[in-house]
DNA sequence: AGCACGCCGACT
DNA sequence: GTCGGCGTGCTC
């Protein structure tokens, strides 16, 4: 205490769950000090009386110039549940995609683990009534009399038993006059699953004879009998007594068809006594397979990943589908969780099925922890806290998992990593988990491989320059086939009348063919819904972009066509300018429509489908996948969840109902998606032996990535659409960056979207700018959007100069006059 | 983002 | 009058 005045006070930078910029500087109270540190949780006070948790995230000397500091509260974890690694990550994050540190702080944590307060009232202990001080209202009575029933009343309540929107006035009122207290409550949100036990209570557990005489004792109470007997049965206390210590859950007596009255007679009685305990929310997993087995060409890419990784960071295993990349993957995840380190395998949505859980979890046992953004919130706080514990040092998870507690990762596998889904759109943080596990990697000293059938552009070229390693794997493991593919030309089938129900005649028979031979056909189509373009029926003709390399959407309530990059513009025409017809038709065929073709034209079949649709609740997708791999279905019809991850033994023909349609998708990326879509669904024909059949259907069969997709021609292709995108000013070329403004005032939000755009201009650093144009979706929820897309010089650190700078202009526009209400969305790299 | 506070319009 | 809607400013 004497020396107290000595010492420097201490502060802490916390990180808040606000999306405010920076972090806030709190006083550390004397006797929290020691038990402070980076990454623990506190509590502290923030505004006028809100409490929130907040982490740790820098402790220091140095109190702030211009405020006075508030103490924090309570520390709530005697170990920080964030760690050092953890708070850099975000700090990156925030940077690189532009958002505020509490906005990464509040996608990476659980909500379990956060907390957040409750206001109630409750009556003034020191508060006399028969002074009566003031006069009170009739309101202010009714509340008094009700807290005098009731010790503490919510906000909430207050405004429910006086029937107003907000009872906060007469509240305030009350406080003034002394009457009552506000107080805030902080509630934890985790909490732990808890299982009912039961067990023999002493002396029965521990002398044999006490049990004998008891079983004489309930000679006559049959019922009482059969639930000791069935205790014994499941508890061998004779074998092992210390079986008794964890007993057996109550619910095995019900389950079992006991009668749950007799049991409590005996926990009355004292035979046996009930207990609590916490229990993981996940099964264990046994192991039952240790030993994996590589074939020569898996083993060859297994070697050449690792000699890689001697020199580069990161490595993009290029293997077809079928080729075996998983049993690659459970190799290496072997040895590094040897050597000690943990493993994260980053698996998109619709990947992360219980097919391979199942089989890595078969390796891995209860070492691997699953992270699945269907989880529940408890769910999420015990993989958190598995990681934290030890538990887990392989965790199987969606993007969200790059914000596990990791602390020595090795290395992190992120699968299909192509897939646009990495990416996450709406709330900030809108990063990319492909790209932010490449840096946590590198934060960890750790590798990344980066796996897919059909890499990403941008993804090869890191490889093309030599900054990713590369190996590709080319075999289908067990020697299958590669399927064959045809091309069907719908415009050649048309004119002949052989279209029937957008089915070309080449792919009606393949079905056919399929269907007598008691296998199984994939239809895909990347569209449920209807949200149609324009095609020339004749000669296939499609509006595209005076300015862009991209095809124009038809907007059917303005009449026009427009490209979605540049904001160019055109009328309808009345004839197509290639040919001269007038039959210019919207087109559009979703998968419900062709479910309905098939049941057509195929009458017998038995015929599923499978979109976003049918599989919104939460087993849907396993019984519908359940029903067709055991050949329940014949023909299933579904999107691009069809294409993922699914291992279909009998399934040898597939047809691609409109490759066009994904050819001809506002954005740049569209070539390349579609042969990703194309050979990713194609990968699910002819495994296991039976040679597979593609049927691709288009208006334009001459086009060279039709070539580039049959002939396996997937260099041709990079280097051809690399072309494009290097002439057009498209990634990785040019670093993109989108703005979205919006006000629920049209006007406003145009003028603030033009002015925003002039400032941009006026940044002297090589870039071009876009826009702004109306959104896709001009008006969404009652605010008017504007998007300003922002080709940005990618030399030298350019990027983070010209973000820093458009964050500041943000800044000052929004202090500004009449933009303050306006709403400025950066998205970095956006898709 | 929340939340307080203040001004203003609608309605018993 | 009173209620509640919304605009504005602030949070260590």
């Amino acid at each position: 205490m004497y020396e107290q005045e000595n010492q420097p006070a201490n502060f802490a930078d916390i990180i808040l769950p606000v999306p405010i910029p920076n972090m806030f500087t709190y006083e550390i109270p004397s006797d929290l000090m020691p038990s402070i540190g980076i990454g623990h949780r506190v509590i502290v006070q923030f505004g006028q009386k809100k409490v929130l948790t907040g982490i740790v995230g820098k402790v220091h000397q140095r109190p702030p110039q211009d405020y006075e500091t508030k103490p924090i509260l309570e520390i709530l974890d005697d170990h920080p549940v964030v760690n050092p690694l953890q708070i850099k990550f975000w700090s990156w994050m925030a940077e690189y995609y532009c958002c505020h540190l509490g906005e990464v702080m509040n996608a990476a944590l659980p909500s379990g683990l956060k907390l957040s307060s409750e206001s109630n009232v409750q009556l003034n202990p020191e508060y006399d009534p028969s002074l009566k001080n003031y006069p009170m209202d009739d309101r202010e009575i009714i509340l008094l009399e009700k807290l005098k029933e009731k010790s503490e009343l919510s906000y909430e309540d207050c405004n429910k038993l006086l029937g107003l929107k907000s009872a906060y006035t007469i509240i305030k009122s009350l406080v003034i006059k002394g009457a009552v207290l506000v107080y805030e409550q902080v509630k934890e949100k985790y909490s732990p699953k808890i299982e009912n036990r039961i067990r023999l209570s002493s002396p029965y557990c521990e002398d044999k004879k006490e049990l004998e005489a008891l079983f004489t004792l309930l000679s006559k109470r049959p019922k009482q009998e059969d639930i000791l007997l069935k205790y014994l049965q499941e508890v061998p206390i004779y074998k092992q007594p210390e079986a008794n210590e964890k007993g057996l859950r109550k619910q095995v007596f019900l389950e079992a068809g006991l009668s749950g009255s007799s049991l409590k007679t005996l926990i009355g009685k004292g035979v046996f006594e009930e207990f609590e305990i916490i229990v993981s929310r996940f099964e264990q997993q046994p192991v039952t397979q240790t030993e994996i087995i590589l074939s020569d060409g898996q083993q060859e890419a297994f070697d050449s990943i690792k000699s890689q990784f001697e020199s580069k960071q990161t490595t993009l295993l290029h293997g077809i589908t079928g080729s075996g990349k998983t049993e690659i993957y459970i190799k290496l995840i072997q040895e590094v969780m040897e050597s000690g380190s943990q493993v994260l395998l980053l698996l998109p949505e619709i990947a992360l099925t219980t097919q391979i859980v199942e089989r890595l979890q078969k390796v891995f046992g209860s070492e691997m922890g699953v992270f699945h953004s269907r989880y529940s919130d408890n769910e999420r706080v015990e993989v958190w806290q598995g990681i934290l514990s030890g538990k887990y040092s392989l965790v199987v998870g969606v993007r969200s998992s790059i914000f596990l507690p990791f602390d020595s990762l090795g290395l992190i596998i992120v699968d299909e990593e192509h897939e646009s889904s990495y990416k996450q759109f709406d709330p900030a943080p809108r990063f990319q988990a492909r790209d932010a596990a490449i840096m946590l990697a590198w934060l960890h000293q750790a590798k990344t491989l980066l796996g897919s059938a059909t890499p990403s552009f941008e993804s090869y070229y890191n490889c093309r320059t030599d900054k990713y390693g590369y190996t590709s794997l080319f075999q289908r493991f067990g020697g299958a086939e590669l399927p064959t593919y045809h091309i069907a030309d719908l415009l050649a089938d048309r004119k002949k009348n052989l279209l029937k129900l957008d089915f070309s005649r080449l792919l009606r028979e393949k079905i056919q063919e399929a269907l007598n031979r008691q296998e199984q056909v994939l239809i895909f189509q990347n569209r449920r819904g209807y949200s149609p373009f324009i095609s020339c029926e004749e000669c296939g003709w499609t509006p595209e972009c005076e300015h862009c390399d991209v095809s124009l959407t038809y907007h059917q309530y303005s009449e026009e066509m427009r490209c979605h990059y540049c904001g160019f513009k055109d009328k309808v025409p009345k004839a197509c300018p290639a040919c001269g017809s007038n039959k210019l038709n919207t087109v559009g065929v979703g998968t419900e429509r062709l479910e309905e073709s098939l049941s057509l034209l195929f009458p017998e079949a038995r015929i599923a489908r499978m979109d976003l649709d049918t599989t919104k609740s939460k087993y849907a997708y396993q019984r519908i996948f359940e029903e067709f791999s055991g050949g329940n279905v014949d023909i299933l019809v579904g999107t691009q969840m069809i294409t993922k991850g699914l291992d279909f033994g009998n399934v040898t023909v597939v047809g691609i109902v409109d490759a066009d349609r994904m050819l001809y998708f506002p954005d740049f990326r569209a070539t390349e998606r579609t042969y990703q879509q194309i050979t990713q669904v194609a990968g699910r024909a002819g495994r296991r032996g039976k040679k597979g059949e593609v049927i691709i259907q288009t208006r334009k069969p001459d086009l060279p990535i039709f070539t580039q997709i049959t002939g396996h021609l997937f260099h041709e292709l990079y280097l051809q659409e690399m072309g494009e995108r290097k002439r057009f000013f498209y990634p990785p070329f040019v670093k993109t960056i989108k703005v979205t403004v919006k006000h629920k005032d049209g006007r406003v939000s145009e003028r603030a979207a033009r002015h925003l755009s002039n400032l941009i201009k006026d940044i002297s650093l090589k870039k071009i700018v876009l826009g702004p144009e109306k959104g896709l979706i001009a008006k969404l929820r009652n605010q008017y959007i504007y998007e300003i897309y922002i080709k940005v010089d990618r030399t030298g650190n350019i990027p983070a100069i010209f973000k820093s700078e458009l964050q500041k202009i943000i800044f000052n526009l929004g202090t500004n006059k009449d933009f303050r209400s306006v709403r400025f969305v950066v998205d970095v790299d956006p898709y």
